[in-house]
DNA sequence: TTATTATTGATAACAAATATCAATATCAAG
DNA sequence: CTTGATATTGATATTTGTTATCAATAATAA
């Protein structure tokens, strides 16, 4: 079951863009929640169709869309793999170390590199926003 | 005018692989390492096709291809934008700093930073091979 | 010079993301 | 609770960027 902040935040922002709530909005909320992490919309669309045939794959895609503005989910675009998309709640920023063999991401984190990223910006008179770092190699289930 | 060494990593790799240089690989080369970097196949196919209106789409995208194979180009992707590519030649590795306003892409690069990756990495039991860091913000043109 | 075969250029095929649209469902207002 | 306006859905078409196909051509070694 995944926090009631998640659904409201959801709720909330559905609300206040003037959108509807449906019935398939919070089945895909729910899913993509309880799935694994950096799920492709084929992946999680199945995963869903496996209990509600109904549902349509233009909807999974939207509504993840959806979930990208509303900042509960991000979107990564990793190499020429189809587009995966990570659930975002509450949970710092990470970074990620992504095996070159079996495909697998570990979520890292750093404070003195974030600092360091600062301070690189600041250097070249850049307002740093976001940023992204994604380590590959091999891990050690791989070695 | 592009370095001879470039030119003779391009010939002596196309030469070990069995392959044949042609025409249109010198043009591409030429054309590849005179254009503003960050190019995409694209652009790069234009700005050939002006001097070469017969030149096809496809021989660009081969052998910008090629040229990553050979170590002269990096292919870059950046979110939903078309695929970039950058030439290389003995320059070190650096990380982008990315304009979210003009896309401006400012080459920066931090010893330290590249330092706790690798400790980052280690510290996961992960053997890293290479990675990518990419800061977006607001260049201090865009401010 | 010739034979072999890699390359080219035009275009088809492909895959993923996005747009279209009629049918349906939501929800605010009465 | 009903109703009307309109957002959403689901099926599918379209678009977009990339890659494959293939006959004609061109590069290399013998």
């Amino acid at each position: 079951m995944l926090p009631n902040d998640v659904k409201n935040i959801f709720r909330n922002y559905i609300r206040e863009k003037g959108l509807r709530n449906t019935r398939q909005r919070e089945e895909i909320l729910d899913a993509f929640f309880s799935a694994e992490k950096h799920i492709t919309v084929e992946k999680l669309f199945a995963s869903i169709k496996a209990k509600n045939p109904g549902i349509g794959y233009a909807t999974v895609h939207r509504n993840l869309t959806l979930l990208c503005e509303c900042g509960l989910a991000d979107e990564m675009k990793i190499g020429r793999q189809k587009t995966r998309y990570e659930p975002k709640f509450g949970q710092k920023h990470h970074d990620h170390l992504i095996c070159l063999k079996c495909g697998r991401f570990i979520e890292v984190n750093d404070n003195k590199i974030e600092k360091l990223q600062d301070k690189l910006a600041e250097l070249n008179d850049f307002i740093p926003v976001r940023h992204k770092l994604e380590i590959y190699g091999i891990c050690k289930d791989c070695k």
